[in-house]
DNA sequence: CGAAAACTTGATTAGCATCAAACCAGGTGG
DNA sequence: CCACCTGGTTTGATGCTAATCAAGTTTTCG
């Protein structure tokens, strides 16, 4: 059900080699995606790429730019191919909660393809590149290949899973704990060379429930303690065994 | 798309007088649901549920019994036709926490259909009455009516949105404010005589993240207050504007 | 370089947890 | 029928955690 074999080192792009089908671009990018593979198209073969006649947008954000706002008349998926998003709802408090991350690979804006309004708004939190999925070009690649709704229904139950866990491990227990399962969740999104984004100490209270004072005590208690080593102001190097140590005496006290 | 016009009063079935279609006796029981125009199988119309050819067993649960756990295979998605179900798990520090309800209409248990097992416990609140709806019978159904999957997908991006929100409004903010909150939630359970289902201290304490104690005494003082009446134990009366007006003051305090 | 933004640190306070004891309703068995 | 027990609830006294208020310090950027 996978892509065919494809060697980076052949001249010729194997889609012109081994298919006789007519050449389109939004197919080849696709195929040579990094994430492809993990990402929704994963399921779908080379062959099936060539069906698409929509324009797969390729954007990059900055920090702090929004993907999309809670308020739009959603028209597009997007799957996150580098950086890291943040979701998030103004409570009515008037205060803003994160709810959700979302990193490499990951699809946000789902409810877009049920014709909703987002539920919440899409940040990028770091430098971020993302593809746009017209709701369009969702619904006619999955009339054609139903295995895309499937999908489509596990990655809805993996968004559902990490509020869940949100909920049970982020938001209750000593902000110390809660400080502690952030920085184990971050590194889910972890660079290739080990560092992990270290988010602001705004951001770190909305995603914990807490103040930025309280949330940079903490940080620097965890630099002191040798747990978290922080080479640039946005960025960090986990002492993973530290961090799981001390993520065991916090359970335990 | 939806089902034919019915007429309660009518001596003989519709089903056996408007359609040629064999007897189905499961059929029968789903057409006469009270919950099915808002339950899952709200979108299939009369012919279309004469195509179940599995038992849909109807379960009786009483508080405190489960009605199943999240180490379970799950086989089956449940419909809630009567009742309150809490959707609990267990966080790595030993803590329960209570992570959504179900009501009436709502599915639960839906990553069965994906052969995963069980993301949280589902234990009955009060006395519960639900309708087991095996994976192979909504595969089956979704076949043949594409419209079923779509519905599915509702439910997914529904059970996000009640995540999310117990997230911004009953994770964060003060206890009072979490409290007052829960509250307005439970008129979303509430039943015919307006009176609403009053938890347990302990289980406002595993929904709210906080004591017993402390949900005891915001009870109380809500009572004092004359937000809310009980009637008895596991029964309240809301008085609305005072709640709203509670509300409106906790937010801007 | 200077201003703004983000972060850190300290002192004080408020809110909630904890510990402890009484209270109450419903069953059970003598 | 009442004494008794049990599990849930309420209330009080005390202490700790994290919010708040208030300066500083560092970083970023025009």
């Amino acid at each position: 059900m996978n892509s065919p074999r494809r060697d980076p080192l052949q001249a010729l792009h194997p889609l012109d080699l081994q298919q006789r089908v007519p050449f389109n671009p939004q197919a080849r990018v696709c195929m040579d995606c990094g994430v492809r593979r993990f990402a929704l198209f994963g399921v779908l073969d080379a062959e099936e790429l060539q069906h698409i006649h929509y324009h797969i947008a390729d954007i990059t954000l900055e920090p702090g730019q929004p993907l999309y706002m809670a308020s739009d008349h959603g028209t597009a998926a997007y799957t996150v191919r580098e950086g890291v998003v943040r979701l998030e709802r103004s409570s009515e408090r008037g205060e803003r909660r994160i709810v959700r991350l979302a990193g490499r690979s990951s699809l946000v804006g789902l409810e877009a393809m049920l014709g909703q309004t987002y539920a919440a708004d899409a940040v990028a939190c770091t430098t971020v590149r993302a593809c746009r999925l017209p709701r369009m070009l969702v619904d006619e690649l999955a009339r054609e290949q139903p295995g895309l709704l499937r999908d489509l229904m596990k990655r809805w139950q993996g968004a559902l899973d990490e509020a869940d866990e949100w909920l049970t491990e982020l938001s209750a227990g000593s902000a110390r704990w809660r400080m502690l399962r952030l920085l184990l969740k971050l590194t889910e999104y972890d660079e290739p060379d080990g560092r992990i984004w270290l988010p602001t100490r705004q951001e770190m209270g909305a995603m914990l429930g807490m103040t930025i004072e309280t949330a940079s005590r903490l940080v620097s208690a965890l630099k002191r303690e040798g747990v978290i080593d922080t080479p640039d102001v946005r960025h960090a190097r986990i002492d993973m065994p530290a961090l799981l140590e001390a993520i065991r005496l916090e359970a335990a006290g």
